[in-house]
DNA sequence: GCAAGGTC
């Protein structure tokens, strides 16, 4: 029997996909990657009995790079990055290991079919399945067709059953748009990421920002914060004056009504029209009308929409409102929560999920109502053809899902019960006045029913008293007219929720991405989150777009995307060739960057205001091995140490705290050694300023620590855990003694009390780890006699044995540890493991810390 | 270390 491939791009859709076709007959497992699973059934293909395997990727299984002697950042001019860097394509996610995934799964297989989303990206990912997978399937018969694509605008029975029938081909056209932009979004980005980054944080020492990023997505909605910055900056207020009346409504009721000119920006005038009311005793009622009005029921959720309540009415940022609505599909109380559509398919079953909710302690009346009476079809929405809005699926309390999850899931099944509910009625009075010469107003609002209201509180017609009744040419008497003054106010900061909108209204990101651009922005330290989630720029993110303004606007207008968006679908319809427009963009874009760089003088002036040179920032630390005058201690984020004399800079390791080290010298490079260490129970190490920035090794990694040069003062021998790792005196750590591995979280403490702990020239002859050389203290020695001082193995040497416990650093949270290294506190007694069998270490310690590295 | 786009 032959056997069709069947992919979908996520493995939800493979299951509700794979169920629809078998008719729920189906035998599923799970794939080796542990997150893909595979539904196989048999039915018929091409007029043949065929067995059907059913699974998915999980998203795009490639990713575009540079080669990787590209992505170093000292080596390589950015401007390279536009056309000489070549790319390849990586696993997106190594950890699921793909590929492998589809080669196991495709092997053997005689046809396949593609179901993956039907938008531009989808047709990309059906031509990385095919690379995968062709190459391991069966050969086909001469000019038998064995590649088909699916087309489906919604999971139902009848549009999944359909594409099944009218099987086509994919796309190339569309799939070679996505590669462009690929290209365009990793050459473009980077140039000018790499740039500003080198430019501005080689000259200023308290940017606190790791990176200076620039993306034709993220710039943009940067872009929208500083413009409503600038327009509240530039705000001048204006005084403007409105005429309020009042008249009397009955005995002991008074009405106010609004003016209909609304206001005036010229007091006189203002003047004028008071003058000529005040003395009016009477208001003659011009015309009444009464009118029955509908707030209208909301249309179905989508991610967006969700998106922006969640930030703007339950306070959660869209990452972590995304986050947890992930959670609560995952858990099966919501249906997926990543989709465009507002609109439910005909064949939608929509009593099953408010069936669901009938015995909720919150909404179970008003669920049963409207099961017993019928409910009301939602309104018609944008169909986008990706999935259903966004449904509660099963009935969850508060207790179950507890905090931010419980809010969450309490919105979107109000908003699921409010698109089943009818609308809110409502009528609407008014009256118009005139009094002499001048117009007002007054209006009143009454429910007639409140609909769907009930279930969204929030959204109620408020209450008010009704308007008396009265019509045409009743007058009623003038009680009051003023003369009110008052002011226009600025604009406040952009809400996170009027972002989205923005980013949405230009096509900035998708809804998928929308909340990485504005997560993005914010841990760059370009916008902080104030209260009510708005979003106020930070000087450097005003700098940046302003130098943009200065230099080239359309860096950070939200029309970049779009253009370039225009000339893609041409590539999509097949109208452009994908070479041409892809050199035409990148040669528009490196020109661009030219011009940049040339011009980047505006942007640092901008700058210059608001930052401090790296010179003027930070404190005296340690002497530079060059000049020997004193570099300083740039603490804001990445921490460095810079010599202004040689105007050089260094960076340190991260995430911890820089001490000068006992005003030590490297051997190497004569710099002076400074001590990293992390956290009150953490590890600290020396470590060399040249040498971990210029490692004086072969294939050493930069940034490698502690620097060999250190190491050959402080290292012991061969870690006892891992494999590369080196063990180190820690020799700080006095009077409790610590050796740790500069690898992995192994730490050995030792000779408590000992007064100085050395590490000795002198190696051990059975294992050839260094000697240690300790001064115990006289009145806690351990060695017999009154001895306090002795040299010996830490591994070998029968005295130290016992004084050496082995342990692992808290340098992390154990959750996050990796399963292997778990192995528990246990007495290092045990000798150091031997050498690899046939390698003979050197003697010499510089020599053998060397044979690590090279 | 960088983009944006999928998805877990």
């Amino acid at each position: 029997m032959k056997t069709v491939l069947m992919v979908a791009e996520k493995p939800s859709l493979a299951q509700s996909i794979a169920r629809i076709l078998s008719r729920g007959s189906m035998s599923s497992r799970k794939g080796l990657n542990g997150t893909c699973s595979v539904h196989e059934y048999t039915g018929t293909f091409t007029g043949q009995l065929v067995r059907f395997k059913m699974t998915s990727v999980c998203g795009h299984v490639m990713t575009l790079d540079f080669l990787g002697k590209y992505n170093k950042w000292d080596k390589v001019d950015p401007a390279e990055l536009f056309s000489q860097a070549p790319t390849e394509k990586k696993e997106a996610n190594p950890k699921l290991n793909m590929v492998k995934f589809l080669q196991v799964e495709g092997k053997g297989c005689d046809y396949i079919v593609l179901w993956l989303d039907c938008d531009k990206e989808g047709e990309n990912i059906c031509f990385e399945v095919l690379d995968a997978v062709l190459p391991v399937m069966n050969q086909a018969h001469s000019g038998e067709k064995t590649v088909f694509r699916a087309r489906f605008s919604s999971i139902t029975d009848t549009d999944i059953c359909t594409a099944m029938v009218r099987l086509g081909e994919p796309d190339h056209n569309e799939a070679l748009s996505v590669d462009a932009r690929q290209e365009l979004d990793l050459r473009i980005g980077c140039a000018f990421t790499r740039f500003q980054t080198k430019y501005f944080q080689g000259k200023y020492g308290n940017l606190d920002s790791s990176l200076i990023s620039f993306g034709p997505c993220q710039t943009p909605t940067l872009g929208f914060c500083v413009e409503r910055h600038d327009k509240i900056q530039s705000f001048k207020p204006e005084t403007y004056w409105v005429l309020q009346a009042k008249v009397d409504a009955d005995k002991d009721r008074s009405l106010l009504l609004d003016w209909d000119r609304v206001r005036v920006f010229d007091r006189e005038i203002a003047q004028m029209f008071l003058n000529m009311t005040k003395l009016e005793k009477e208001a003659q009622v011009e015309a009444t009308s009464r009118k029955e009005k509908a707030k209208q029921r909301p249309l179905a959720l989508n991610t967006v929409e969700m998106l922006r309540v969640a930030s703007s009415s339950l306070g959660m940022g869209p990452q972590h409102a995304m986050q947890t609505a992930e959670r609560l599909y995952t858990q099966g109380y919501i249906s997926y929560p990543r989709t465009e559509t507002t609109h439910y398919p005909e064949s939608f079953d929509l009593k099953g999920p408010l069936r669901q909710q009938a015995n909720h302690p919150y909404w179970a009346d008003t669920v049963k109502r409207l099961l017993a009476e019928g409910i009301n079809r939602p309104r018609k929405g944008h169909d986008a053809g990706d999935h259903p809005p966004i449904t509660p699926m099963k009935s969850a309390t508060e207790a179950e899902l507890g905090g931010e999850a419980w809010r969450l899931y309490e919105y979107i099944t109000r908003h699921f019960i409010a698109t089943v509910s009818h609308d809110c009625k409502y009528l609407q009075s008014t009256i118009s006045f005139r009094i002499g010469p001048e117009h007002f107003t007054c209006t009143g609002k009454t429910v007639i029913s409140p609909g769907f209201t009930e279930i969204m509180p929030w959204q109620s017609v408020p209450l008010e008293e009704s308007l008396p009744t009265c019509q045409r040419g009743d007058t009623f008497a003038v009680a009051e007219v003023k003369m009110l003054e008052k002011q226009t106010s600025p604009p406040d900061y952009l809400t996170e929720a009027e972002l989205i909108t923005l980013m949405e209204k230009h096509g900035i990101g998708t809804d998928a991405s929308i909340p990485v651009h504005i997560n993005n922005i914010c841990q760059r330290n370009y916008v902080a989150v104030e209260s009510g989630r708005r979003l106020k720029p930070t000087s450097l993110g005003i700098v940046l777009v302003h130098g943009y303004y200065k230099i080239d606007v359309e860096l950070v207008l939200p029309t970049i995307r779009s253009a370039v968006e225009k000339q893609l679908n041409l590539i999509a319809q097949g109208k452009a060739d994908y070479r041409q427009v892809l050199g035409h963009t990148l040669d528009v874009f490196k020109r661009k960057f030219h011009y940049f760089v040339d011009s980047i003088a505006g942007m640092d002036e901008l700058m210059e205001v608001s930052f401090s040179p790296l010179a003027a920032t930070g404190k005296p630390l340690s002497r530079c091995g060059k000049c020997h005058r004193f570099m300083k201690y740039i603490q804001a984020k990445p921490s460095r140490l810079h010599c202004s004399h040689c105007d050089e800079t260094y960076t340190l390791p991260q995430n911890g705290t820089i001490k000068l080290y006992k005003e030590l010298r490297c051997p190497l490079d004569d710099f002076e050694l400074v001590l990293w260490s992390s956290g009150s129970r953490g590890k600290s190490y020396p470590l060399c300023p040249y040498c971990s920035n210029h490692p004086p090794f072969r294939d050493m990694k930069k940034g490698e620590l502690p620097g060999p040069a250190c190491l050959s003062m402080l290292g012991i021998g061969q870690c006892v855990e891992c494999e590369s790792g080196v063990l180190v005196l820690d020799p700080t750590s006095g009077p409790k003694w610590r050796v740790a591995c500069n690898r992995c979280n192994v730490v050995a403490h030792c000779f408590e009390n000992a007064h100085r702990v050395r590490v000795s020239a002198d190696t051990c002859g059975t294992c050839e780890a260094a000697l240690l050389d300790v001064d115990f203290n006289k009145a806690r020695s351990p060695l017999l006699g009154d001895g306090t001082q002795h040299t010996g193995c830490v591994f070998c040497d029968p005295v130290f044995q016992e004084l050496v416990e082995l342990k692992h650093a808290a340098s992390c949270h154990p959750m996050h540890r990796g399963p292997g290294r778990r192995q528990g506190r246990g007495r290092g007694r045990g000798r150091r493991p031997a050498g690899k069998p046939g390698t003979r270490r050197p003697k010499d310690k510089m020599s053998a810390l060397a044979a690590y590295f090279v």
